[in-house]
DNA sequence: GTAGGGTTAG
């Protein structure tokens, strides 16, 4: 194979000077020297560019960082031919004809795909500009060793600064990072530009919620670029940056360092300020907890629209629906109706002089959200009604106020949390009334809702959890995840139904099959499903479902050493289940005995182990089992007897560990344990409480589990 | 720009 260094070292064209925005690409061609044999390619690659310029991506998605509202498209053909142009590049690298020229038009076409994801065609991979930037800049600078120019290094940051993004674990702001300090130490020129992306790609970085780290580098390098003395359109954009940064940061500071920083934006600018700038401003400060800031927001957004009157409703001074979505939505999270049907208002009265402003789905959502937060449940579960019925009429007429996904998941929260007697019944009419009025196809997370509703009533139905388990699977649009499955065994493990066992298990071995055969995680079982499963069995407690209980916790346990995945780690609930689990066993005598031992191993590893301790539920367990599996004589006395010095000493005499230690407790052997004259004659110790013992046998007992 | 699914018991 042909390595491409050769000819990297030629450069016939000095490219640097021949790559400019404001040029066309097809200007550029013409200017190419035709001679050289790298130059037929790049006029072919800028040649795809142009061809497809009407269908630059730049519509779908800028990297502006007002335009991030729009949810990144995934791109269903080359639209722009930046593939075609990488492909053609790749070509090159492979003949041997490649110059760093070659790579910047590739990198340039890339970098202006912005945050756009589509399809890699070698591997089906969902990748975004950053990904495919990334060999190709470690391409050129091991072939060049280094010396490459500003200009390339700036598309390849430009790239990772418009796919930062706040979600995901993609940290391109790091990557970035890491490109600046290697431009450093081989001393290429580092520009206000190089500097303004990384401001950029820091400020849209994930993680930046608590302790404000990403703020931070995105501030360090802002300062760094102002050394530069950059034009006063480059600072105008890094405090746009900033405060975009401090936006999605949940330091005490943001709100003062957002007023700040709009401040200074104002000093630069006075009332030209623009309306982008003020719903940045808002929407930064309504982003912070706190009616003092949801206050300073609307004040904000009060200003914004003075401005738009007092320029005699001109365009740049026209206020934007998402500010006003922004303060309805912290005015919501302070549970502060009043103010956010306030603004709803406002908006409606600004609706007629500027038609854009129009309430929309959004709008609506963030009053909801108030209203599910308000105490009177009841109350606001019929206004919540109200205004969706509301919206559903209307969005014929305004489809911009058709309820979403959202808008369904908060009503069916608002049924479930009622505590009207038909919520269940109302929450389900409510999966199919969403697709039937707005189109909207339940997701798990709706199901999921009303599944944990059904699990949170006191004899669920088991059938009805599983029959919109096998519902939600019909759908091939969703797959229900594993807290949809743990919802319906846990419906089994409380319910009276005579399969319940059967089902729960079933379920949990389906999931545990579906995790293998995909490895996603989304539905891999975790403690709580292993404990609910172990539950579910105890619900029909035959020898066989004692065993089968015990292997799920041993299989819990297992899975926990070998992955060490913090969601698998055991506590001392499944361990509790599988001694009760034993101890309501029905069977022969033999029969109880093998379940006796399963208890007495588990009883034993609770006791010896480093990580769980027994409580007041494994003690009280374990006398149920001594006293429903043991023939009464030496061996239930001496179980009995020891355990309960440990229980003692413990603190963990709760009163339910006493009712089942003195269930089928012989007189005579009560009395030895209590240390008091004791008769078990049901009509007797039924008179006793906690309280006629020291208290010190029932220190440790938690409040909630006397 | 919104909100956001389960953590248990006798």
């Amino acid at each position: 194979m042909c390595s491409p260094s050769a000819s990297l070292l030629v450069n016939p064209l000095n490219s640097n000077q021949h790559i400019h925005g404001e040029l066309s690409v097809c200007q550029l061609a013409t200017n190419s020297n035709l001679q050289d044999p790298a130059s037929r390619f790049h006029r072919d690659m800028l040649r795809v560019l142009d061809s497809r310029q009407n269908m630059s991506p730049a519509d779908h998605a800028s990297s502006l960082p007002i335009e991030r509202k729009k949810r990144p498209n995934l791109l269903t053909s080359d639209i722009d031919g930046v593939e075609r142009v990488v492909s053609m590049l790749e070509h090159m690298v492979e003949i041997g004809v490649a110059t760093e020229e070659s790579f910047q038009i590739a990198l340039e076409g890339l970098s202006n795909r912005g945050r756009l994801r589509w399809r890699r065609a070698s591997d089906s991979a969902v990748v975004c500009a950053a990904d495919e930037v990334e060999p190709l800049l470690k391409k050129l600078w091991d072939d060049k060793n280094g010396t490459v120019s500003t200009k390339t290094c700036n598309f390849a940051l430009k790239a990772y600064a418009a796919c930062s993004t706040p979600r995901g674990d993609r940290m391109y702001a790091q990557k970035a990072e890491a490109v600046v300090v290697k431009m450093q130490e081989t001393g290429i020129d580092i520009t206000s530009e190089t500097l303004a992306h990384l401001v950029h790609a820091w400020a849209w970085q994930q993680e930046n919620r608590d302790s404000g780290e990403c703020v931070k580098r995105a501030q360090h390098y802002f300062d760094e670029m102002m050394k530069l003395s950059p034009d006063e359109d480059t600072v105008f954009r890094g405090y746009e940056l900033l405060l975009e940064a401090w936006s999605k940061c949940s330091s005490s500071s943001a709100a003062e360092s957002s007023e700040r920083i709009f401040s200074k934006m104002k000093q630069l600018r006075g009332v030209n300020v623009g309306a982008q700038q003020y719903s940045n401003a808002i929407l930064a400060l309504a982003k912070q907890n706190g009616e003092e800031n949801a206050e300073k927001a609307n004040s904000l957004l009060l200003q914004m629209i003075d401005e738009y009157e007092a320029s005699g409703y001109g365009e740049s001074t026209r206020p934007e629906l998402i500010a006003i979505n922004g303060v309805i939505a912290a005015w919501s999270r302070c549970r502060r109706i009043d103010k956010s049907e306030e603004v709803l208002w406002l908006a409606s009265d600004l609706g007629k002089t500027c038609e854009d402003i129009y309430p929309d789905v959004v709008t609506f959502n963030g009053v909801l959200h108030a209203y599910i937060r308000h105490r009177d449940r009841s109350k606001s579960l019929d206004k919540m009604i109200k205004i969706i019925d509301y919206m559903e009429a209307n969005s014929k007429e305004h489809p911009v106020m058709k309820p979403d996904g959202f808008t369904y998941n908060t009503l069916l929260k608002a049924w479930v949390q009622s505590n009207r007697k038909d919520a269940v019944e109302e929450a389900e009419k409510v999966l199919f009334r969403m697709q039937e009025a707005s189109g909207i196809l339940p997701t798990s997370r709706h199901y999921n809702v009303v599944i944990n509703a059904l699990a949170k009533c006191r004899n669920p139905d088991a059938h009805k959890a599983y029959n919109l388990l096998r519902q939600l699977q019909a759908l091939d649009s969703y797959t229900p995840d594993i807290i949809t499955y743990t919802s319906v065994i846990e419906c089994c493990s409380k319910s009276s139904d005579p399969h319940a066992a059967e089902i729960g298990l079933e379920l949990f071995e389906e999931a545990n099959d579906l995790y293998r055969g995909t490895g996603d995680k989304g539905i891999m079982p975790n403690l709580f499903s292993y404990t609910v499963t172990i539950r579910a069995l105890s619900t029909n407690p035959t020898p066989e479902n004692v065993r089968i209980a015990r292997d799920l916790l041993e299989k819990l346990v297992a899975t926990y050493a070998e992955t060490l995945d913090d969601s698998l780690c055991p506590t001392t609930y499944p361990f509790n289940y599988v001694i009760n689990c034993a101890a309501n066993c029905v069977g022969s005598h033999d029969e109880k005995l093998r379940a006796f031992k399963i208890a007495a191993k588990t009883y034993n590893e609770i006791r010896s182990s480093e990580i769980i301790q027994p409580d007041s539920f494994t003690y009280a367990f374990w006398f149920k089992c001594c006293n429903n599996l043991l023939p009464e004589g030496d061996i239930r006395t001496k179980g009995l007897t020891f355990a309960f010095e440990q229980c003692k000493r413990s603190g963990l005499v709760s009163s339910e560990a006493l009712r089942r230690l003195l269930a089928g407790t012989p007189s005579k052997l009560a009395t030895s344990l209590l240390g008091i004259p004791f008769n078990t004659s049901p009509l007797v110790y039924r008179q006793y409480t906690l309280e006629d013992f020291p208290p010190g046998w029932s220190r440790n007992v938690r409040k909630d589990s006397n």
